[in-house]
DNA sequence: CGGGTGTTTGAATGGCGTCAAAGATTGTGG
DNA sequence: CCACAATCTTTGACGCCATTCAAACACCCG
């Protein structure tokens, strides 16, 4: 993998892996998902990701960076919806899943490769293609459960325990596309983006950190998060997929 | 629809109904969704609605009666996910959508009819039967739409808001089938079932309906919700799809 | 070096949960 | 039909979690 790095920027190899690692793929598939891709683009930090010409390039592949769908209330909070990491798919809002309807923003400097040939390719030869289209099923799966998890989070956790099953979701989240060294994995979240994310506010985010951190179940320095007593994080976090 | 409502415990009356009026359906498809329906079930209030033999019983449709998916944690809270109303469909859990892997529990007495057979009838015509097939997407996207709206209630707003929100998401799910009668619809949740959904304990709950029956905005009695101030209760609500 | 953004801290307020107990309602069996 | 149990609703008191306001502090970048 540590060769295919220098391709990561301009193929699907992320998606490639997360799809390999739930199905064996067969040759012509990895071959459809390794071609490289010249659709790219990419987005500054805080910039909406939309279909600029409704050419289809809101359809496409979040390759680095990290953005979140997103909901502004009419008072102007901000309710981010989930976290969208490297090797997640942006879907096409005109589609019919309510989560590609909504906005999506590039919370850090994001870069995306367009999607729409390529899902037009799986969907038009279903038997070439069988492996990888039940596990693009399988990841929309894994994002609606995100969403429950998420639920139950703001409904049912106080903070403590919301930021450890966060936390905890995007450790595992980062294991899968290989972003994890160590126990210890990048985090491009501002504390306001953490509050936007889990219903807190900013102050409060902040000193429930430093009780974390005071209690030695993780470390944080240089915009990446060390989990230093797994056990002990998961014991407090009790989320459901956890 | 008045002289139908005596086949709607056998048939898929409000299932056909809704599906009617997002598209209209040919004379087949008519046909198939009110052909009476021999696969009845029923459970008793708290009870779990399940899928007992592994036959596929848990993919059903609600013809009476109210019942959500549910989530309970280790410590012993109860956090609903989604409320379902008669015409509301379960899926099968093994078919790849989370929402359908979760728990359903009865909430007031609940009648139900299996739609595994109307479900591969429909998927082995796709030509014949293409308007109830995206219909019945269009319903899974509603099912989306209002968990990221749920989403947005427990994250960012406060208990006044959040009930205003959900009931008139009840009340708009209610006049798509036919419960409301000028501005009140049937609603059996009891104030901790109401907690539940929306994160809060039972007293706070309590206290808050008084507020917004002392502001005119609702009246409660048996079972059943008024609004007597729709502009008044939708600008409190405040909601992404209100 | 200065400005902007993000982090940290304090103090005060209030929303909401918890505990406790008393009505009100419903349903059930005698 | 009444008595009783069980469930649900309502109310008060109290305390904590979390928000808000405010300001100081660190960091990054031009």
């Amino acid at each position: 993998m540590q060769g295919n790095l220098r391709n990561a920027f301009c193929s699907m190899e992320l998606l490639a892996h997360r799809l390999a690692s739930m199905n064996a793929l067969s040759a012509v598939e990895w071959e459809l998902l390794l071609e490289p891709r010249h659709s790219s683009r990419a987005y500054s930090a805080g910039s909406e990701i939309r279909d600029p010409g409704g050419d289809g390039m809101r359809q496409s592949l979040i390759v680095s960076g990290w953005a979140s769908r997103e909901h502004v209330s009419h008072s102007g909070r901000r309710q981010l919806l989930s976290i969208l990491l490297p090797g997640d798919l942006i879907g096409d809002p005109a589609e019919g899943h309510a989560l590609d309807a909504v906005e999506i923003v590039a919370l850090s400097g994001v870069r995306t490769i367009g999607t729409a040939g390529f899902m037009s390719i799986v969907n038009g030869d279903a038997d070439r293609y069988s492996r990888i289209a039940s596990g693009l099923s399988a990841l929309r799966c894994g994002d609606e459960t995100r969403l429950l998890d998420h639920i139950v989070r703001l409904g049912s956790q106080p903070a403590p325990q919301r930021i450890a099953s966060f936390v905890l979701e995007l450790f595992a989240r980062c294991r899968v596309i290989g972003f994890v060294t160590g126990s210890s994995f990048p985090m491009p979240l501002t504390q306001e983006m953490l509050g936007g994310a889990l219903g807190l506010s900013v102050v409060h985010v902040n000193r429930v950190i430093h009780r974390l951190k005071a209690d030695r179940l993780i470390s944080l320095q240089g915009g990446r998060v060390t989990i230093d007593d797994a056990i002990g994080l998961a014991s407090l976090a009790e989320l459901m997929s956890g």
